[in-house]
Parts: structure tokens; C-alpha cells; sequence
DNA sequence: TCTGGGGTCCTAGGACCC
DNA sequence: TCTGGGGTCCTAGGACCC
């Protein structure tokens, strides 16, 4: 996608044609860096990146000022301190991403009935029922905007159109802190100047192909036959490929209660072969998702270990369960048994443990099987930690560990 | 420049059933 | 003894998005 520094900016005035601009997509500014900001405004203006100030970090966000470096997301902290040497580095505060983030998603909520949640900072909100009270794109977009700043000090940038992907990659080319209508009939338009890696799921891979093609920008795309197009990238590709570059996306708005799967993964700080060690880790990282799973009031059944070695290959290994669980105890073990059917490993760089093929929590009712019992007393303990904090309780296992870590002192051994 | 952590979706092969 | 086709579930890997 385009460098999202601001340069590429388009954003449309109050007078361009709404009425078939029936989906906005709100997408919050710099959101990390944005929230991060509003607890730190004496950095205003300043180059600040968000991130753990280690070695083996990258950068999780950054303010515009930062972005003109050079610097984005996903890039190794090293070289974003080289780019930019006077940027400064704030951990990431999740609390409080997660409280604004629900804040905003309430304002959308009170907007329409039809929200479609996507990640943390943004949404689709269909809007095609609301003309009459409300009006269309037009009104009800810097309404939004307005909004949003008013209550939570952060900064919303808006796409309009009659389809999800053409909102999605105008509030992008919006930004920031703008909002841009394409009407249908100027969808073509829009799109066809544009790279094929503004195409929907078209990443860097997938880039590289079309370009072996001779295929760069989307026109090129929208020009070149459906069948020519599936018989290079497969059936099911060529189509979308071939919908995408003319504006054509038929998915509706989606409201979901519950993610598809909870999950959780770690790099360690220097690569591990002590199978306690990670064993230990892994049971970090499952009592996670087991709080997760316990809050969302789902259950799951499949949990899938994460493995990836000091040469950054990575491997999954997964099981389903004859029954969906959300007990602590049930994913570790799986975990940690998917971890001994391994053997032997090479020095591991992270670790992760997901569960997925989710559904909400069966009512056990009078069951009292042993991992019924469990789940009470996991239960009794998510309330401990609400009322007391995470560090009141925890499993005699992960107690042993700490002290033994204590015991190593500050250090932490080696 | 040696590469985080949270997710979603797709593909392909094999097991298994009818 | 050698063989069909369809459907579903599971596993592993990979691309992609924020």
C-alpha cells in the first residue's frame, strides 16, 4: 500500500453525489501512536514511535512526524533509530488502546445498527438505511469525525462507497484526518491509476507475480480477461483479482460476536532450547487464552502450537479435541504434549499457543466431569485476579517458576 | 535491516464415510 | 482385484492485514 505519510492525500468536498456511497469505512489516525499521545501531550508533534526499545523489536506504530523518516510498522526498531535517530520510544499501553478502541465502536454502534468490526481501529458502518433520518455519507461522516474527536481526542479518517473494498482504500487514501466519497460512478476511475498492491489481499508475493505479467497497476489487471487471469494465479483468485479491479465486491456487512480464534505468542529475548523453559512459556501463553476464552464466554476446540527456530522457520502442530474447552488446564496439556510429539529441537525464537474453531460456551449445567471441576476453579480464580490483580494467582506450577527465577536474581540467569 | 503480536482466509492432501 | 465420485473433517503451511 501507498506509504500512509500523508503525501498521496485525497479527500472530497461536500458537494460530490452520496446517494450510492452506501458504506463508510472509519479508520482511526496513527491509532496506537494517536492513544499513546493522549497521555503523553507534551510529545505532540514529536517523532514518537511506538514499541519495546530491544534488539529483536520492531516498531508496532508511528506518528506522522515519524513516518516522514521513513519509519512505519513492522519495521526492526534498530533500523527505524537509525532513520530517525531523535524518535522516541513509548511502550505500548493495550489498557488503554482496548478502552478506546470500545469507545469509538460505541459512537459507531449509536450511528447504525450495522457495524462490522475490523481489528482494533476501524469498521464498516452501513448506512444505506439512514438517509432519510440521518442523510447519507455527506452528513453523516464528519458527524462521525466530529464526534469521535469530541469524545475521545482521536483522529478518524473516512471512505464512502457503494462497496466494502473501494470504503476501505478511500478513508487509506483520505488520511489523515480526512474523508473521500467515491460515488459508483467514479469508481473506475479511482481505482485503475492505482498500484495492484492497492488491491485487497494483493501483498508483496502476490505483487512480484503480477509483475512477472507485466501487470503493475490495477487497470492493468481490469484489462487483462478473467480466464487469463485464472489460468496464471488459480480459479478463485483470478475472479477476485478480476472483481477487485472493477470495483466489483459483493460482501455484505457482517456483524460477528465472538473472534474465530484466541491466541498468543512470544519471542523470547535470546533463543531457548531448555524444554522447561519453554514449557513454562507455554503455560504463560495458554493461561492467556483461557482467561480470554473464559471472558469472551466461548469455548474451543482445536489448539495449535507455534514453534518458530533461530533461523526464523516456522512450524505449527495442532488437535482437535473430542470437546470444546475453555479450561486453562485442558490447552496447556494439549500444548504441551503437541511440544513433547516434537522431540528434539532446534533453539527456539518464539513460542505461541491459539485456540480456534470457536463457539459459544455450552451450559454445562449439573456436569461434573474433572475438567468441569477445573473450569470452576479457573473461574473462581478470574475473579481473584479482577478483584486483587493478576499476580494474586496463579497455578503452583508457574509459582515454582517465578521463585526460581527469583532465586537467579535480577539477572535472570546466564 | 535479521524480521512483533494480534488476527483472517485459502489451499492442498489425507482419512474416512457413503 | 481393482475401481467411481462426493462430502466432511482434520492438519500444515502460507499469504495477507492491521
Amino acid at each position: 500500500m501507498s506509504k500512509q505519510d500523508g503525501s498521496n492525500r485525497l479527500v472530497s468536498g461536500p458537494e460530490v453525489d452520496d446517494t450510492t456511497a452506501t458504506i463508510l469505512h472509519v479508520d482511526l489516525d496513527a491509532f496506537f501512536a494517536s492513544a499513546s499521545l493522549l497521555a503523553r501531550p507534551d510529545l505532540l508533534g514529536r517523532p514518537v514511535v511506538i514499541g519495546h526499545d530491544s534488539s529483536r523489536s520492531v516498531v508496532t506504530a508511528a506518528t506522522y512526524e515519524a513516518r516522514k523518516y521513513g519509519v512505519h510498522s513492522a519495521m526492526p526498531m534498530a533500523r527505524a533509530l537509525r532513520l530517525c535517530p531523535n524518535a522516541i520510544i513509548l511502550d505500548p499501553d493495550f489498557a488503554l488502546y482496548s478502552r478506546l478502541s470500545q469507545q469509538v465502536m460505541g459512537i459507531l454502534d449509536e450511528t447504525s445498527p450495522d457495524v462490522e468490526r475490523l481489528g482494533i481501529d476501524e469498521a464498516f458502518v452501513g448506512i444505506a438505511g439512514l438517509r432519510r433520518l440521518a442523510g447519507g455519507a455527506n452528513r453523516i461522516g464528519p458527524t462521525l469525525r466530529a464526534r469521535i474527536r469530541a469524545e475521545t481526542g482521536l483522529v478518524a479518517s473516512i471512505g464512502a462507497a457503494g462497496t466494502k473494498y473501494v470504503a476501505k482504500l478511500a478513508s487509506s487514501r483520505a488520511k489523515p484526518d480526512g474523508m473521500l466519497v467515491v460515488p459508483n460512478e467514479q469508481v473506475v476511475d479511482f481505482l485503475h491509476p492505482q498500484p495492484v498492491s492497492a488491491l485487497w489481499g494483493v501483498g508483496p508475493k502476490q505483487q512480484d507475480r503480477l509483475a512477472r505479467y507485466g501487470l503493475h497497476t490495477i487497470a492493468d489487471v481490469a484489462h487483462t480477461s478473467e480466464e487469463r487471469l485464472s489460468s496464471w494465479f488459480g480459479e478463485a483468485t483470478g475472479r477476485h483479482l478480476a472483481d477487485l479491479a472493477w470495483g466489483r465486491d459483493p460482501r455484505a456487512i457482517v456483524e460477528r460476536d465472538h473472534d474465530k480464534s484466541f491466541g498468543h505468542n512470544h519471542t523470547f529475548f535470546r533463543d531457548v532450547t531448555d524444554r522447561a523453559e519453554q514449557q513454562g512459556e507455554i503455560l504463560r501463553l495458554a493461561t492467556g487464552v483461557g482467561r480470554r476464552l473464559r471472558d469472551a464466554g466461548v469455548q474451543a476446540r482445536t489448539v495449535t502450537l507455534t514453534v518458530r527456530f533461530h533461523d526464523f522457520r516456522t512450524i505449527t502442530r495442532s488437535r482437535t479435541l473430542p470437546e470444546a474447552t475453555d479450561v486453562t488446564r485442558v490447552i496447556v496439556e494439549t500444548a504441551w504434549s503437541l511440544l513433547e510429539q516434537l522431540g528434539e529441537l532446534p533453539p527456539v525464537r518464539l513460542l505461541g499457543v491459539r485456540a480456534s474453531s470457536v463457539q459459544p460456551s455450552a451450559d454445562h449445567g449439573l456436569l461434573w466431569d474433572d475438567s468441569e471441576t477445573w473450569g470452576s476453579a479457573e473461574r473462581a480464580m478470574d475473579a481473584v485476579h479482577d478483584r486483587f490483580g493478576a499476580a494474586t494467582v496463579v497455578p503452583a506450577s508457574m509459582l515454582r517458576r517465578e521463585r526460581k527465577r527469583d532465586d537467579t536474581g535480577p539477572s535472570g540467569g546466564d
